[in-house]
DNA sequence: AAATTTGTTAAATTTTTTTTTAACGTTTTG
DNA sequence: CAAAACGTTAAAAAAAAATTTAACAAATTT
């Protein structure tokens, strides 16, 4: 067996694992195309330039700038001082822990900001109208429903947001323990 | 202020919440249209049909049909047993709790499974490479990094599983414990 | 059994998103 | 300081997704 055949073979086996992380990264709101980029930058040792992704890809740089730039927004991958070069080097995050956490965290944390606030101002404005003394009683009735209804809910993202906080501090580890190491990431 | 007045008022003040629900389901990988429709029935107690959806949101009649597939399978929408009408009804799930595990659950389950199944392939793939005697040096020290890489990995995954296990469980309770009521949901 | 209702699938259209090519501004190098 | 390299933005093109209209199949009613 040659040496091309055995590189031919190796990369063969990585790009079954590589198929498997773009296919699931949808689920973190990123292009099959995105996925791929960081699946084949997760088992490089070394940065990559964006002149180097776009030949690996065989996509344009612009593409590539891009989906640099959606994968640290999600804390993906991370601009890398270059030693000699004068482009940019990027590497990608290897820590799927560390990802994780950031992702979710970051996930969640808009949800309760978004919801919360439009709950608060929802809140204030029907409070307001059943203050009025000639409302309608339908109308009354339906207004308490749905304030009930909102004011049941921020329940649910306060309990969100302790969640967030159990995973910023590390205590959902007491809960669900990593078995071996990695766990001193960040 | 007259009834209609009144009754527009409270359109109004809902439709905050109904564009901050829809606007932070993008996270759950549905549509802006798909949101709307849930926050809208968000709202109502009683079910809607088909044809109640669509002249509610002005679309059409098969749009309706798909968003509701797609809201079941998030388990955010019911079909309910129709009670004097022969057309289907469906209603809201309300419970965020409730979605939020099945949610979660059902997608770390399916990216632990689809990742953890190439990882297994793979590894076999890389083992089987790294018993040829003749395997040039840096192709193996090559497929030695990609191996280890993966397995470690694995970790993750599982860990990944045993937290899906603690949501499932409701073990997560004990650590990030729910402040009032909606406890008893499922 | 014919006609109607209901939900879905199929095809066509529209809209949105992704990707590329071209152009630009900044920095570096000679 | 001119020329080249680099990353990004802008505009154009291509591809993908969402939406609608039309057609269909199953069930129900008359």
């Amino acid at each position: 067996m040659s040496k091309k055949e055995q590189l031919e073979a190796l990369e063969s086996a990585k790009n079954t694992v590589i198929r498997s992380i773009a296919e699931t990264m949808d689920l973190y709101g990123v292009t099959p195309s995105i996925g791929r980029l960081y699946g084949t930058m997760y088992f490089r040792r070394e940065s990559m330039t964006l002149d180097e992704m776009k030949d690996e890809l065989g996509m344009s740089k612009p593409s590539m700038s891009t989906a640099v730039r959606a994968l640290q927004e999600i804390d993906m991958m991370k601009k890398t001082w270059s030693k000699g070069s004068r482009k940019d080097q990027f590497v990608s995050e290897k820590d799927f822990f560390k990802f994780f956490f950031q992702f979710f965290c970051k996930m969640w944390e808009r949800e309760v900001k978004i919801n919360l606030d439009a709950i608060n101002q929802t809140r204030t404005e029907i409070k307001e109208l059943l203050k009025q003394n000639d409302l309608d009683e339908e109308v009354r009735e339906e207004a308490e429903h749905s304030l009930k209804l909102i004011t049941d809910s921020t329940h649910y993202y306060y309990w969100l947001e302790d969640l967030v906080k159990s995973f910023h501090s590390g205590d959902i580890f007491d809960l669900v323990p990593i078995p071996e190491k990695e766990t001193e990431s960040e």
